[in-house]
This record gives structure tokens, sequence and C-alpha cells, in this order.
DNA sequence: TAGATTGTTAATCGATTAACAATC
DNA sequence: TAGATTGTTAATCGATTAACAATC
């Protein structure tokens, strides 16, 4: 289903609110506005608002089903079935974000984003495995994208290699990019990527080693 | 320096500013805010107003001089002299990014963030080395950040030793750190904690596989 | 019924954009 | 001088907060 209008300022906050959930399933069968915010980091006014805008998921005087509305974020957030992912640039980054979520997908029920491919340059780890998962090389993303139907991506490869990459998992199909690489990467605005950049962040934190 | 009521938007688009001049740097002598917009993916007058919170770095008609712009963010961003920086939690991450900044600091001039001590509670590498960084016990936090003056730390722990790893380096007078645990850190608020959380964000990137 | 808490509207706050006089 | 571009002010946009009627 498609939220029209709902912003990412809205979205970010709902895997919070989903931690949250999980952490209180089993304890509570309901929830507050109040509480949850609490817990999350978020004023109570917020949580209520966010919340409203993809249904009526609370009762008055009682707060929220924990469970049903854990359900709903995990409709809404497309976590219900399993999302296959694929990992590009087997470094040592790359390796331990792996192994990172690989762990994270048998452990956590309710992590269900599964790493199902791993893609590299080096023609040593071609055709081995990590962990399980089979690594390819980068021509063969045109084939095992659509064979494994994957929809995510990370991309942990230098940053000079990192656009022809993005550019090639574009063209296979995938959706959505979590790029490490500090590099702007151009893409067509149906996919989404999003930045993590280690480096840009230590030197946004050093700006506060000052005040 | 302190530059009082500047927001965090503005802070973060510094090192994004500062990663553009390096670019430049060599070919241009000075740079139009259009230009330095375009590259940074920031609009032209959020440049010049993000710029003038600190002064007046640019000439009508010119533009901003790379170099002294560069100086200038250097000298905001505290990042003119060597930041020490330590990292919490030698798994295959920790082991990733103290490999990574080690690299970036040794072969990136503007890069000054120098990671010098490692913390790990295995007894196995605890008084070893990696790419020549030492490897302390966690109870040494407290003796050794005075000691190498390092204020910026990683904390790459697994989620339920988090807080107590950020309390000691809290105590130890770390001012920022950066933490990959999946956890919401507590700290004092002159002490700034900024969230680097992979589950969180692949969550929310499975929304708009959707959409 | 009384207390609690929702969903929603209006008010506030903050960040971005547009416009332009000043000036290199 | 003419063209370009800054620094800054006012206008716009969007996100958060406060308030409250509805109702469990």
């Amino acid at each position: 289903m498609v939220w029209k209008g709902v912003s990412d300022a809205v979205i970010r906050r709902l895997p919070l609110y989903l931690r949250v959930l999980e952490e209180v399933k089993g304890k509570e069968s309901s929830i507050s506005s109040h509480e949850l915010g609490e817990e999350a980091g978020v004023r109570p006014a917020l949580v209520r608002k966010d919340l409203a805008w993809f249904g009526e998921f609370g009762k008055q005087g009682v707060g929220y089903d924990v469970e049903f509305l854990q359900d709903a974020l995990r409709k809404i957030l497309h976590l219900e079935e399993p999302i296959h992912m694929a990992l590009v640039g087997v470094g040592s980054l790359g390796h331990a974000l792996a192994r990172y979520n690989r762990r994270r997908f048998l452990e956590d029920p309710v992590f269900t984003i599964e790493p199902v491919a791993l893609f590299d340059v080096n023609p040593k780890l071609v055709g081995g495995t990590l962990d399980g998962i089979p690594i390819y090389s980068l021509e063969e993303i045109k084939r095992v994208v659509p064979e494994e139907a994957i929809q995510l991506a990370i991309i942990t490869v230098p940053a000079d290699a990192a656009q022809k990459v993005c550019d090639a998992l574009v063209e296979a199909g995938v959706k959505a990019i979590l790029n490490f690489a500090p590099v702007q990467l151009e893409a067509p605005k149906d996919v989404h990527v999003a930045n993590t950049d280690l480096s840009l962040e230590l030197q946004r934190l050093a700006y506060y080693i000052g005040v």
C-alpha cells in the first residue's frame, strides 16, 4: 500500500516505534502515546500525529494495542514478508555488515531483511560464500538480482567504484540502496538512496568537541 | 571558538562543503555559492546563509576563495589540529572501522581524526595492536583517555554493553561519541552522541520499496 | 460515572527559499 | 562601466507542539 504525502521525517520514526513495541511486547498488552514516546525519545503528540497518518490504531482512555500496532507498522514498512538484500563490496566493512545482518536476520524474528547475495571484484572471493551467503562477481548483478528477487542493496565499495555499482543495481531493478561510500550517488528518483557517511559524521562531531 | 545559536542542520552541511572544496582545490582558485551548492546538493541561497553564520568569507562578483574558505571551515569544525579518537569494541565492525579510519587518516591530509586507541573485553586481543593501534581492556578507558587526550570515540560493542561503555567514556572526559549499537544512549547534554543505526536505516528503506 | 487518552485542529516554531541592494 | 555574486531581509514552507472535544 502507498501512503501519499507522508514525509520522510515521519517514516524515520516508525522503526523506532517498532523497536519499542518489540521490547514492551509480553510485558504489557497496550501502550499509550506518552509511554511509547518516552521510550522512543519523541513527544506524545507527535507519536499520535505520526500514527494518525496511516489510520486509527488507538482506543481513547486506553492507548494502542501493542501487537496490533506492531503488525500495522510492519505492514506499513513492508516488513511483513522477507525482503531480499544484496551487499556489494566484500572488503572489511562489507564483510562485517554481511555477517551482522545475517545474524540479525537469523536471531531476531522481527528483522525480516535477509542478505541473500554478495558481490565483489576479487576473483579469490567470487564463487565462495560468507556465512553461507554466495559471493558473485559484479557482472552477475544483472542476472542474480532479478533471479533472487533482490529489492534492497548495501554498497560498501571504494568511492570511485560506487556510481558504477549503483547504476548496475538500478538497472537490475533494485529500489532502495544504502550507500557507505563517501560520494553523492546519482539515481532515478523512484530509487531511494540513503547515505551513511562515516567521515562526514565524524567531522560533524568534531564541531561539538569545542562547544 | 564557540558559535551561538547555529543549528545542527547547518553544521551537518559544513563537512559536505569541505569535501567539495577539497575536490575543487587546484582546479579553481574561487568558487561561487551556485557551484558549491551544485556539487554539495544544496541550494545556493542556503550555502550563503550557512556560511554567513560564521563570518563574511565571499567577495561580491567573485565568490569564495577556495583555500581561504577551506581553512575557515576547518577552523570552525575544529579540524585544524589532529583529534585523537578511540574505538571501543573490536568485533568485525570495529575492526573494519578502525582500519578504515586509520587508512583515511594516513592518506587524506584533510582528514585529521586519528584513531589512537582501541578497547575490547577479549583478553586475546588486549595487549596486541591492529594496524599499529594498541588494544586495551575496557578497564583502561579511565586511564588511557586522559593520557592520550582522546576527545572523540566510536562505540561498536553489542547493544547490552553500550550504555556502560558510554558511561565510562563520558567519565573519562570524551566529548563526542558515534554510536553504532542499536540503543538510545543516555549522556549528559554537554556530551554529543550521534547514532548510526544500520537496522533502523534498512527498515526505513524498506518503506520505499513499495512506493 | 470519572479518569485517561485518543485523533485532530490551530498555534508555534524553525528551516529553507526568493528577492534584492550593495559592491567587487 | 557592466556583469556577477555576495550577505541579508522578508516570504514561504514544513514540521512540531499545544489544546481540546470525543469517547473508551
